[in-house]
DNA sequence: AGTGCACCATACGCTACCGTACGCGCCCAT
DNA sequence: ATGGGCGCGTACGGTAGCGTATGGTGCACT
């Protein structure tokens, strides 16, 4: 009978996982252009003769790829916007504050990566899309939550990410001395409902 | 004599410049990984013979077109940040408005692609951040104008140019019903002082 | 023990691209 | 008119990367 790959079973050889785990890592580090077939097998101490057994090809990679980082943000969309009922404005400081370029640097670089590729790619940029309007549409229940009308949630949850995703990929050092602070006051800027 | 370039003569071959103008548009499309000489050379219905005869290397281009794309940055910087005295504020609405991804597709796609660029590599990073450093100070001066605070004007300036360039880069159609009135809306909550 | 398959290595052809060597025409000054 | 340099074309070697073909090895199952 054929053994399907299942989580109980501990891989001592690689998978299709473990060949799109380490992408996510070179994704991260060169960008789409950087992710090279035998470059990441040579990662992976094999050679490319494995990696056309797990793929087709460079693009089969990719897909797997793509849908990776698609299925793990929406799950940790989910985990990060849903907030105990009265804690809905503590929750978007913290989004903000995960968010920081500083924190899950990796994260943030994946990110920006796959925004790069959507801008050549019209299917990445379909999954993208697919991904902001989740964010947004969790981000703006809190900002519902938090009693501001809907136009001004719907506005201030996509200053809230275009936000954070701009400043990760700006230099702001040699600007002002103290940037945690004035991030800390963007942060209010964003958050806080001023009626 | 050595006949040295200057405007008034009218090019009929090629110079540097006409080199690092169509590198740009390369640039815009397909990022620096797409920035191959061959490619260029092809571009301007010519041979790389040529372009070695113009620049040493690759490194040689990718340097001017750094350098081109600094120094007309800094050249609009000074132009779209500088107001008449009490016409500050319409001056801010202007520099968001100017930077709407709609707009100037080719200069944002451009700004995004050496942004990317900078991620992997430090001279292009030092160049960014001496560009970013201008934008923030002229901004901040408009805010200042306006009455704002320094802190305040410094944190809002940032929060301005992170979030046109986050814009651009998302996907937000398939959200609201009117992106447009959203993205006004935005802009007052940027620009506009709430005292 | 032996068979079959999952997984990987090796070797090859092909293309794109970089950089160099060198040749050739055209324009300018003498 | 003519030599020389500017601007470009042509040709070459070299590398990196994609995809294929095919051979080898260990493990499961009988």
């Amino acid at each position: 009978m054929r053994m399907e790959r299942t989580a109980q079973k501990p891989r001592t050889q690689l998978d299709r996982a473990a060949w799109v785990e380490q992408a996510l890592e070179i994704l991260a580090q060169d960008g789409v252009a950087g992710l090279r077939v035998e470059v990441l097998a040579k990662k992976l101490k094999v050679t490319k003769g494995s990696f056309y057994w797990h793929f087709k090809d460079r693009q089969d990679l990719l897909e797997g790829v793509l849908a990776a980082w698609r299925d793990s943000r929406i799950r940790d969309i989910a985990k990060q916007t849903r907030a105990r009922p009265g804690e809905e404005l503590q929750q978007l400081y913290h989004v903000i504050d995960v968010y920081s370029a500083s924190r899950s640097r990796k994260g943030m670089l994946i990110e920006l990566a796959v925004r790069e590729w959507a801008k050549r790619d019209a299917a990445v940029s379909t999954v993208v899309e697919e991904v902001d309007t989740q964010r947004l549409n969790f981000a703006r229940d809190l900002f519902l939550a938090c009693g501001v009308p809907m136009r001004e949630a719907s506005s201030r949850c996509m200053l809230l990410y275009a936000y954070v995703f701009g400043i990760s990929l700006m230099n702001c050092d040699g600007f002002g001395e103290d940037i945690e602070a004035l991030k800390a006051d963007i942060a209010d800027l964003i958050a806080r409902s001023v009626n």
